[in-house]
DNA sequence: ACCGATGTAAAACGATCATTTTACCCTTCG
DNA sequence: CGAAGGGTAAAATGATCGTTTTACATCGGT
């Protein structure tokens, strides 16, 4: 496996584990079996690293989800929840982290929270047949929720946020 | 003020806004005024200090919090974060930070997200006249989305949820 | 008047962190 | 052959961290 690509998912495992600021660069270096001089030259910086595992895991997050109708999206996160496990959202968690405060993070977090609204807006457009930003912000606090609530309550809670957009959507595109 | 009074509002007000382990000893020390040792003789450790920090916050939290209704939860969630600003839920934060390897934190952690969930299901069973855990489970997804998701897009999400709320409960009720 | 408790100021401790440097080893290619 | 590129191993750098220690001041109670 190229360098590159080791390091980058090295550090997400490490990262969404155990937290940001509470993971060592000697870590990444200890379990890539790479040498710190050889990870330097790779990734510039610790922040720099995290920057880009963040922009990976949005890549591979929107192509796992599919968007295209409100059971295909949670289904989705279900399948990502039984794959990954429930630590709630990297992203989130990251800009808690860091207070926002490291530009190069922010903007990536704000890139998949923008794309995150979007998606779901263009989900509602399709399914209900409107554009409805209360109905979006609907989905997107079930999804959030789902996402969070899991780390305590289990997956059972990914259905019955499911269950309740569906009827949402449902009542929406009857009007 | 009182000293351990004084020394949890300053660090909660330092944890809540930059984190955890972000957040120094030094820091705590330097706004307080306090010498480190007197500082140390009342907190006993930095982790000590997060957990009554997160015992306190607790009280207050679930003193603020009004659960009799669905709107008078959502009303209280819009004041405190009127009031408190919008970080997300310091609990959830805290423990994604230091990965429940802290006893004393998961605690009151664990503490806090039973106690929500408990006083969400005795309001689904005194509103909708059931014990239903799914629409409990709803209802929580929808706090915590609310909570997780005005961070990026501000309270007007809270409307939202609370709105959805509002609309499965009654149908419930209805039954 | 004095003792013990409780505070401050400031240095010191040992650990860990992100990052850089030094010295060396291959491999590849002209 | 020989030089350059890209890797390793390991020590060093300088900062920061949580925590403890040393030395000294203040003050209420018997």
């Amino acid at each position: 496996m190229d360098i590159d690509t080791q390091l980058l998912s090295a550090a997400e495992r490490l990262f969404d584990h155990d937290g940001f600021n509470a993971t060592g660069m000697g870590r990444v270096v200890n379990e890539t079996r790479l040498s710190s001089r050889t990870v330097y030259k790779h990734v510039g910086s610790k922040n720099a690293l995290m920057a880009r595992v963040l922009a990976e895991r949005r890549k591979r997050f929107f192509e796992h989800t599919d968007f295209t109708t409100t059971t295909a999206l949670f289904a989705s996160l279900q399948r990502w929840a039984d794959a990954e496990g429930v630590r709630g959202c990297l992203f989130f968690r990251v800009q808690a982290e860091t207070g926002g405060s490291i530009p190069e993070i922010a903007a990536q977090v704000a890139a998949y929270q923008a794309q995150l609204r979007t998606r779901i807006a263009d989900l509602v457009a399709s399914e209900a047949g409107v554009v409805d930003e209360q109905l979006t912000d609907q989905i997107l606090a079930l999804f959030e929720g789902a996402t969070t609530a899991a780390t305590y309550r289990g997956t059972a809670v990914i259905g019955a946020a499911h269950a309740c957009a569906l009827e949402l959507v449902r009542k929406r595109a009857q009007q």
